[in-house]
DNA sequence: TTCACACTGCGACGTGCGTCACACTTATGG
DNA sequence: CCATAAGTGTGACGCACGTCGCAGTGTGAA
């Protein structure tokens, strides 16, 4: 692991609240792990006693209804935290997590953070914080879909999604999101078809620039009004 | 409060881990509200500083659109918690608490319980569990806001109501869960016009017998099908 | 370079559900 | 106990979006 990863590592709720000592302990117990594109990390209904900090790449959450279809639930991006649910309520995962970019991951077991956590009560307060903030994403998520039509909510997303990910450029931002439509349907809740044809009405608009797996936004502040 | 209360309070997540002695303390700084239906205890965008735990009777937490739409993110009775978001990260309501039924709630002030948390970093541990099982729970919704149709999802609703405030009766399962339709639709992400019409053919097909804010549950298992 | 397969673009069509309109029934508080 | 509001039941209608079908466009493996 070089200086880059601890960086990429110390900004993780986990190890937000621990001094250099801490930090460096709990460093200590990292499995690296390499994923290519489209290959799994753990599905749906496994045991899991891992929780992951992502050091580069993209990690896409994922559920499967009983019939196939899926629903992406984020897609998350490097210093983010993902299968801690199953340490904190020990069940089953109740997502998969697959990578849509190659990347690595830093790998912590919960044998070894159980003790650790014991140790150092203040983790868990900003653990606290870190669902707290997920939890109030997610009802805001929940309502979108209720009140908010397609076109809109794909606006929302690639608003999110060019916070998180977006490069500025001469012309607009970059946002390699690294999402091909399908998987962007999945995570807005509608079909494929449909975000073509809403990315397609926004193109047309001037708005932004369809890219393979990105999008070049021209006019942020239109794309905000339709989110709304 | 009497000795029914204290039992109730010590359901909650929050008393759950703690010892007699804790608990008692923690008791010491609580203050009791009371509310009559359609009160509303805070709203969206108010500084929160407490957190509360039903004793008796039903909140419900809702969120309002910008142009007046409303959804329910859940209905809790008794045990239950809720405004401690505020808690874990400090930002304005993301949604309004209004009382269902009249009750009782204890209110318990964020100034109390942080000192009080870390004297007792066992229940940091209780606290991530409900917050996970929340998160689990909210995700799975999500995912029937996209895959289930409006009668899948009044069923579903229906049955969970059933689980937490059902009655057994000799004719089947009596269900006074308090909600108007109007309400009952704004908790499933629907029109109150199309959870009537899912209502009425349950009832037609004998899965259950409509009445004022409550259903006589006939035939579970056709319902439970029905919610998949 | 070529073949195969994944991805994108787009029109035709059907339908689930929202909206509107209105009648009827049940609470509720003055 | 009556008046008014709040809640329920149901049909007519339109539209957003899902499904289907197919053509065009990468793109990566051999």
């Amino acid at each position: 692991m070089n200086d880059r990863d601890v960086e990429v590592l110390g900004r993780a709720p986990l190890f937000e609240a621990l001094d250099e000592e801490g930090s460096k302990a709990l460093r200590a117990t990292v499995t690296e792990v390499h994923l290519s594109r489209g290959q799994t990390l753990f599905s749906e209904d496994q045991e899991g006693d891992r929780l992951y900090v992502i050091l580069e790449g993209k990690i896409k959450l994922t559920r499967t209804a009983p019939d196939g279809r899926e629903n992406l639930l984020s897609v998350l991006g490097p210093s983010e935290m993902f299968g801690e649910l199953s340490l904190f309520d020990p069940r089953p995962r109740t997502a998969s997590a697959i990578a849509v970019t190659e990347g690595r991951l830093a790998a912590l077991s919960h044998s070894d953070l159980w003790p650790f956590l014991k140790g150092h009560p203040e983790i868990g307060i900003h653990l606290l914080r870190a669902l707290a903030q997920r939890l109030r994403r997610t009802n805001e998520i929940m309502a979108d879909l209720v009140f908010t039509d397609v076109p809109g909510r794909v606006a929302k997303a690639l608003l999110d999604l060019a916070e998180r990910f977006g490069q500025p450029t001469e012309t607009g931002l970059h946002v390699h999101h690294d999402l091909t439509q399908e998987e962007l349907a999945q995570l807005v809740g509608a079909s494929r078809e449909t975000v073509n044809k809403a990315l397609a009405d926004f193109a047309q608009r001037g708005w932004l620039r369809i890219e393979a797996r990105a999008v070049q936004v021209l006019d942020i502040e239109r794309l905000r009004k339709r989110s709304r």
